[in-house]
RNA sequence: AACGCAGGUAGAACUACCGCUGUAAGGAAACUUAUAGAGGAAAGUCCGGGCAACGUAGGGAAAUCCGCCUUGUGAAAACGAGGGUGCAUCAGCCAACAGUUGAUGUAACAGAAAGUGCCACAGAAACCAGGUAGCCACGGUAAAAACUUAGUUUUUAUUUUGGUGAUAGUGAAAAUGUGGGGUAAGAGCCCACAAGUAUUGUUAGUGAUAACAGUAUUUGGAAAACCUCGGAUGUUGAAAAGCCAAAUAAGUUGCGGUAAUUAAGUUUCCCGCUUAUUACCGAAAGGUAACCGCAAUGGGUAGGCUGAAUAGAUAAAUGGUAGUUUAUAUUCUUUCGCUUGCGAGAGAAAGAAACAGAACCCGGCUUAUAUACCUGUAUUAAAA
RNA sequence: GGUCCCGUAGUUCAACUGGAUAGAAUGUCAGAUUCCGGUUCUGACGGUUGGGGGUUCGAAUCCCUUCGGGAUCA
């Protein structure tokens, strides 16, 4: 985890933000590994986080199938995380828009 | 009726598709099927338990919590109901005050008359009253006046000693208040009335307590300062605790065993050194004081399971989208009634948005809460 | 999950076991000094003692409650 925060690329879309690395490691089966962060400084109340952790993911969940095939053209594997920079709490609409933006983009960075 | 405040109750329902966590069954596996899946506060951690380890003859100290009475629930903290006492507000009686009656609200409601300490500034004094000024008495000194011619008496000033707690107006608070007697001056010193406190008795009441009578007494505030009295609690908390796995090495020190040492000298002991001796190695010269066990030190290891629950176990699931219905704010259309801009009914549109997320489990307390309903109440308006 | 501590001018700290206008340094502003600026000197401003309630004659201090920040455990 230390390594994807200080080697990985990031890209920023508002108020999502996704950071990414490719990783060598061979104990990793699947394509991708994906962290969601909502930071406990800017939200307090943990229904909060909680609700806005499952807003992402549910817009991950629902928009993988293009960032997993990007991927596998490649050929490479990935460890990743979303993180919710806004300070304010948005609706799953906006989110989903941010986060299909990052995905489809993002895989082009990775050298 | 509107709006505000306080308290209480509830804290929408259903369908489809795509998902999430646990459990069970099936399957080689991918996965499939079935089933369960957040709250009134899950929050704060302010209390009390269960549970666990350690401790425990009995008693005490310390520490923490509780504190009017009766009664109900409870394991306990605590909560409910009724009552008592104090305080506050409002109303009535009264010209007014005081007092009393009623209603409502409220009380960390045992003890300040066991003890220690505190009460700034101001004030004589903030609690054994009495240093100061004042007042009073006897005496001394000085001056003046009167009578009489030698002193006496009176007044004033000053002063020693004694008495006094009326006067001192400061403070949040001043030693119970008023009146009279009494006295050199005064004082609960005495008396009357009133007020308070303690205590005894009688009556009423289960009791807190109340009423009456007697006796004693006048003793500020604060216990949310320490503390005293009565009651309760052994201490520490799930990072407790149990089991499995891994690890507990080398070195150093001490004690003991075996043939693997012993003795003397060096000022008493230890270390070291010297000499002799024992054992082992070596052909000799010479070299070495081993090895094993226990304890300490030293460092090393530090992962999993149980605890653990018919929601759930290690960053933590309980969601997303679409639609329907309902409570309901709002808007529009329309019918009826008349008070002519309100009320009642019908239809349409829109339509769940508060506080907030379990982490060992229960019981209380506190705090946060859109909207709806219920109770109480301040204000405003209308009618009688 | 448990236990404990701390919140005071813009900033860093005081204020003794409750006693008065909450103080000091620094900063800010104004004036003086200087040709101008700095330094220096003088003065002023700046506080709901985190918020709310209670005890008390009187609360930054004691008690309750709440908000925020921090430490610690094997």
């Amino acid at each position: 985890m230390d390594v994807l925060f200080k080697k990985g690329v990031s890209s920023v879309k508002s108020p999502v933000k996704i950071i990414i690395f490719k990783t060598t490691s061979p104990q990793q089966v699947y394509p991708n590994r994906m962290m969601f962060v909502v930071p406990k400084k800017i939200f307090k109340r943990a229904n909060k986080r909680n609700l806005l952790k499952r807003r992402m993911r549910e817009a991950f969940r629902l928009n993988k199938q293009l960032f997993y095939e990007r991927i596998n053209e490649r050929e490479i594997k990935c460890i990743s995380a979303l993180i919710y920079t806004g300070n304010q709490l948005s609706d799953y609409s906006e989110i989903e828009k941010a986060v299909v933006y990052l995905l489809s983009n993002v895989v082009n960075k990775i050298k």
